[in-house]
DNA sequence: TTGTTTCCCATGAAATCCCATGTTATCCCA
DNA sequence: TGGGATAACATGGGATTTCATGGGAAACAA
């Protein structure tokens, strides 16, 4: 699982460490580094490893051939991820326009999501950050611990 | 179940032992060590095991992708959530902004609250708890036992 | 050439591991 | 049931490794 927030520096020639943690997770993937694409959604990056892939895939592949949304996440996902690999201390190089895309200057803020993760300019991230705690904070009584599942166990 | 109430020094490196009692509910988890976030609604940690980090990914993934619940529970829990491995002697060691967050300084106090618990500062729990008392003696009516479930004994 | 990308090595700071110790709780046996 | 032996636990400090980051050399492209 992806998780916890990470902001490392961007150097003169677009190297950023991806945070320890976050190489762990991929670690024994077919490719050595992560797949990034520039959101659809916002000035962020979006990322993850084979296990996320494989799963827009199978995802895609039970929608119907042309249907208007299978094209759309095709084109918007599959269409504009990179595999960026690893340098033998675990940097990836960002492309240009990714880090125009995400507005990325010097530094950039890894979001650990689970299954996911993003990568934010870090002024714009704390911002959201900030709402998305407000928003919890409010509703909390709706974001309480959902029930147990089969198969789950209460230890 | 995560239970009881244990205070435990923090020394200068940052180091907390974990109650012996909850590092046997998360023993044999993928990770040894617990899963520790600063609460959204107050001045304390939360944390659990992977038991509890799969509940909170299913109940995310079964919500529509940009819902804005989805996205606060996202930021708020595994955007901020790191996993804190066990040393050889059963210690976490505290990100500073962990620390800060709950206002923890040599002491911590570690609350079980069944399927996860809290880590609070001592003195500020103790009038926490204070309150929590004296509200549910004024509420007790309230309290009653929900019906038990199908296959659930009352022994 | 000139600019770009990839690989390799250096470095300081921070996190992790390893061993030692006192104290408390548990066990065992008389 | 008392009391000594044993194991488990919380804590402390030093040594080692990992991590993020910087810069230079070599391979590549235009």
């Amino acid at each position: 699982m992806f998780l916890s927030t990470t902001t490392n520096g961007i150097d003169a020639k677009g190297r950023l460490s991806v945070p320890a943690d976050f190489r762990a997770v991929v670690r024994g993937d077919p490719l050595d580094g992560i797949y990034v694409w520039p959101s659809f959604d916002g000035a962020y990056l979006e990322g993850g490893g084979q296990a996320l892939m494989d799963r827009y895939l199978g995802a895609i592949e039970d929608m119907d051939p042309y249907d208007d949304a299978r094209i759309a996440m095709e084109r918007s996902i599959f269409g504009a991820a990179k595999p960026l690999s690893f340098d033998a201390n675990g940097r990836i190089t960002l492309p240009k326009v990714f880090a125009e895309h995400a507005g990325l200057e010097g530094r950039a803020t890894f979001v650990g999501l689970g299954a996911r993760f993003e990568i934010w300019n870090p002024d714009v991230y704390a911002k959201h950050e900030a709402a998305a705690r407000a928003y919890a904070r409010e509703n909390k009584r709706a974001l309480k611990l959902p029930p147990r599942r089969a198969g789950e166990s209460a230890r």
